[in-house]
DNA sequence: ATTCTCAAAATTATCTATAATTTTGCCGAA
DNA sequence: TTCGGCAAAATTATAGATAATTTTGAGAAT
């Protein structure tokens, strides 16, 4: 997750914060004290408002006026209802995107996914993870859909790094040939229908 | 859509402007300079910055970084990706809900078709509308999939006023109705593909 | 006439300061 | 001891001011 140093001031507290909520350096929960960040970035605090606006727009804080921002805890339900959502939209996605798929790109997922065989941490594992999911849905053209889709991956990626799923290798890769089987085979439905049931385990897994 | 007296300035300021966009009074393209926002509304242009915000999420604006916010323009691919959005994520709102339906839900939300019915202008049948969408939905309980179905509600709604949709009534209702009955007849499934091609077919209506 | 350059004007982004609200902690009364 | 209220501290929200960037337009060169 890159902190790109050139955009606006704001979006970057913001991409720094959403890292930290992301990997649990900050619980949920906890509140954010827009004095605080904004000394600690060196910066005023109107940029850290917008900051804070961006993560509420990602479902990563929730903001009661006039009472500061905290962030959001995530309880099973919630976890369950954002993976339910990225299968139905990831599922949609894939449907536009099959029409669009030619042999390179399924060769790129190819790749991403034997990097997320090397990979040794979570963090790792989660950005090649990522990526698949990203490499084969973007052909669908649709930049709404795909923005949703992303700030729902960022939801599940919290969960992920939260510790509760312990193994995460096995299964996904499993999923994630098969899903590239499919596709190779020409059956889009079956693509798509793996990967709505793998989006959905992800949020079934027990708590630690 | 009432402006709520109480809320933050800055959330007043963004459901003025939203309901602006979405009735079409500011046209699509048009820049919004955040120093005439303000004056506007007496205000300084923190909260407007902040309303800016707001309105992103809800991708009724676009922001490019020094340049400001200009209204998202709205291309029929657009429109498209929004009524399949809806249609997935609705299907999906509505499975949930089903369990949880009671007569009296359905009740209400047969009265709100009846609004519907007996609407004068578009203004009032998309609010009955609305309405009607949001009683068989609300049940499931999933508060984030209730918002994200909120947001492309309001952009169908843009579209709905833009007057590209000259007719409207017939065949929305007699959808409804469909819906109402296949619930009333416990055939779950069969409201989900009633809901989910009526949501579709919004997005198919030709341009004037 | 067209295009390029440069300066002035407009606009955005950020900072500093002020007002309003909420939280916190202490003190007294039951 | 516990509860309620009041005052001080902390924090949020907004306003006003400054710096930086982009847009605009005029004038010169081709």
């Amino acid at each position: 997750m890159t902190t790109a140093k050139s955009d606006t001031l704001a979006s970057r507290i913001g991409k720094t914060l959403a890292d930290r909520i992301i990997s649990g350096a900050i619980e949920a929960g906890a509140r954010l004290r827009q004095d605080h960040v904004a000394e600690e970035f060196g910066a005023s605090h109107v940029p850290v408002r917008e900051a804070f606006r961006l993560l509420e727009s990602q479902g990563l804080v929730v903001s009661e006026p006039r009472r500061g921002v905290r962030v959001a805890g995530f309880t099973r339900e919630e976890v369950r209802e954002v993976a339910e959502m990225r299968a139905a939209l990831e599922a949609l996605a894939l449907r536009h995107a099959v029409p669009h798929m030619t042999r390179a790109i399924l060769d790129q997922a190819e790749e991403a996914n034997r990097a997320g065989d090397r990979a040794r941490d979570v963090h790792a594992w989660e950005a090649a993870n990522r990526k698949f999911h990203g490499i084969i849905l973007a052909p669908c053209g649709m930049p709404r859909l795909l923005k949703a889709i992303d700030d729902l991956q960022t939801a599940s990626a919290r969960f992920l790094f939260s510790g509760w799923r312990a193994e995460w290798e096995a299964p996904t890769d499993r999923d994630h040939r098969a899903i590239l089987d499919a596709l190779r085979a020409g059956q889009s439905e079956l693509a798509v229908s793996v990967l709505a049931r793998h989006v959905q385990t992800i949020g079934q897994k027990r708590p630690k």
